[in-house]
DNA sequence: CTGTTAGCGCTTTCAG
DNA sequence: CTGAAAGCGCTAACAG
């Protein structure tokens, strides 16, 4: 059924009906009141694509990311559009996933969707910078808010920016560690961490900690390789390993624990980003923690708002903000404090200050 | 920029640019070649929304599922709709992923897309049968496939359904533990899980097994039951647990392990769905797996195919199918048959027929 | 093979 | 507060 004919049981004109789905432009209480019950009753719906062609907007926001070679690789990415969507919602938006493979595909159809208005605008998760840099500014038309693990450069223009900046954490995790007497802690690169990387030196250093590099595993990419990580960092005599990621920590508890090592007495783990997962396997792997629902709100809201800007015509202006995850402590990090370990470990690691 | 100026740059008609886009209706490869290139060059985009209002088709596949109280119980619907997602990708549609917290909004949101087209076809994952017999009528013109863990009922007409059937893999998995010297294996039940429940008691009986009602432990929900359900369950000297869903599994091994219950030597554990991360755990979780990326191409192959047979105005028939998953050994399991424990067993177990 | 034209179903001024 | 009418940008007959 069309609006035309629709409009014609009712008795009113197209436009009646019209305001009374949009809410825009002015009607009566009482005749938007019958009008919705007609249409629930007639079974009548505002066609979709009309509607947006008409108003140049679609409530949809766009929400990119691609897949992974495994879907473990991607827990981080679905738990975080599925909040992303969650937040979308309230605010009166839906959510569109753009899951590509391919990153061409992904640029052609981010372009498609932007320059239509398919989606009022966009949330990128960008890892590498490169490719942003490139097609952004071909839909600086189209609002756009990026997540990512590192302080965004201004010169590429945004709408807005969520920095998860694992800094503190990572600095509150390494000093909890040596309090509990750890004082060789290595650390399992990912594939794009050059900021987490730095923040861990800083934070050894920060710690008063000595660092062999050899204590450092280069990133790595799938499970096979978490057994050589975790030996190889073992044979240094580590006793604290800290990964760029809840999937590396994962890997690594289940090679250490097939190798006989005890966790967390041997060998303490932790992670970042704190999967929902990682609350349940065994021992529960502690992580730096990212708050996806507070990523996931200031991304939805510092896009929606720049949507409203642009709308009303307002001056452009670029909304950062900076999330600082936390530690999550669980059984894989050991025991508390003070209780066994510390002092013993005073005495047995010559390295603090 | 749209179609009219843009055919005026290039100096052919609308229709003829129209052409060049869509692959419909006839058009010299020369002329078509040269559009595109100018389009690239001039930044053209048809606007996408103008061309779904007017062929009436869209190129995307609606995908629903619900969110649930905490985001580890959405692991399996999330990966299952990157598969799905993947799956629509290579047969050229996108999928629409819609996630809700709401099951009346999302009753609305489903009508509004199938019945404005916004939407070619639906896939439903669809758990509890009530709410889909009631709005599944409403759609009848929108092609639509269910996946469930049931058999679906003739009576509710949908263009396609896909059957995931465990019951092959839950004789296996009993059967095999049996011959690795189980005899008292306990069923932690899920929220919908009639079938599987079903299968369990029947693999239990054909496997010449006995089965005390106090095995079986009810339906629940977050994991702070899962220790009350393992604690109960190892009251009655259950030596092996099956789980209808990794989540709860993943809960056992948890709660169990806490307990000081050595895994796989005290107790077995295997689970269903066979998640990304159960591969990880330590250990390595055993379960009946759903081989995803297959059920995904099944349910989108059906679907495309109920879509073209659709525009062609064929007949509506249902095309049905089930898929059953196997059990894939992990170490959770326990050691292979024979070697250690099969003999001691068969003395030790009275009910071995 | 290409151009013309009549819609697709709605939003939005602009009158009234 | 409501109605009339002019688009929104494209597709799909239908001519040529």
């Amino acid at each position: 059924m069309d609006i035309r004919t629709f409009a014609e049981i009712v008795g009113v004109s197209i436009a009646t009906v019209s305001r009374a789905f949009s809410g825009n432009g002015r009607i009566s209480p009482e005749t938007k009141r019958h009008i919705l019950k007609m249409a629930k009753k007639k079974g009548f719906t505002p066609n979709i694509h009309a509607r947006r062609l008409s108003s140049q907007e679609s409530a949809m926001l766009g929400i990119f990311y691609s897949f992974s070679s495994e879907p473990i690789f991607d827990y981080y990415n679905m738990e975080l559009a599925q909040e992303l969507a969650k937040a979308a919602l309230q605010q009166g938006y839906t959510a569109q996933l753009e899951l590509t493979n391919d990153d061409d595909r992904q640029e052609e159809r981010l372009l498609q969707l932007a320059s239509t208005k398919a989606i009022d605008g966009v949330i990128l998760v960008v890892g590498k910078i490169a490719r942003a840099r490139k097609f952004l500014p071909k839909i600086s038309h189209c609002p756009c808010v990026t997540i990512t693990n590192f302080p965004w450069p201004k010169t590429i223009p945004v709408a807005g920016s969520i920095f998860i900046d694992f800094q503190k954490g990572i600095e509150q995790t390494i000093s909890t560690l040596r309090d509990r007497g750890h004082s060789r802690i290595g650390y399992i690169r990912g594939m794009v961490d050059e900021t987490k990387h730095q923040a861990y030196l800083m934070a050894m250093e920060k710690a008063g900690l000595d660092l062999e590099p050899s204590w450092i595993h280069p990133g790595y990419k799938s499970f096979s390789d978490g057994e050589r990580a975790v030996r190889a960092l073992l044979k240094r005599r580590v006793t604290a390993i800290l990964c760029a990621t809840d999937i590396l920590a994962l890997g690594v508890m289940h090679a250490a624990q097939e190798d006989g090592v005890c966790l967390p007495e041997d060998l303490a783990v932790v992670g970042m980003d704190d999967l929902a997962v990682s609350a349940f396997t065994t021992p529960g792997l502690a992580s730096i923690g990212v708050p996806r629902n507070h990523v996931a709100q200031a991304s939805v809201e510092t896009l929606t708002r720049a949507i409203r800007d642009k709308r009303y015509d307002q001056i452009k202006t670029t909304y950062s903000q900076t999330i600082h995850p936390q530690l999550v402590e669980r059984h894989s990090l050991g025991s508390l404090p003070l209780k066994n370990i510390t002092k013993k470990s005073f005495d047995t690691s010559p390295k603090n200050a």
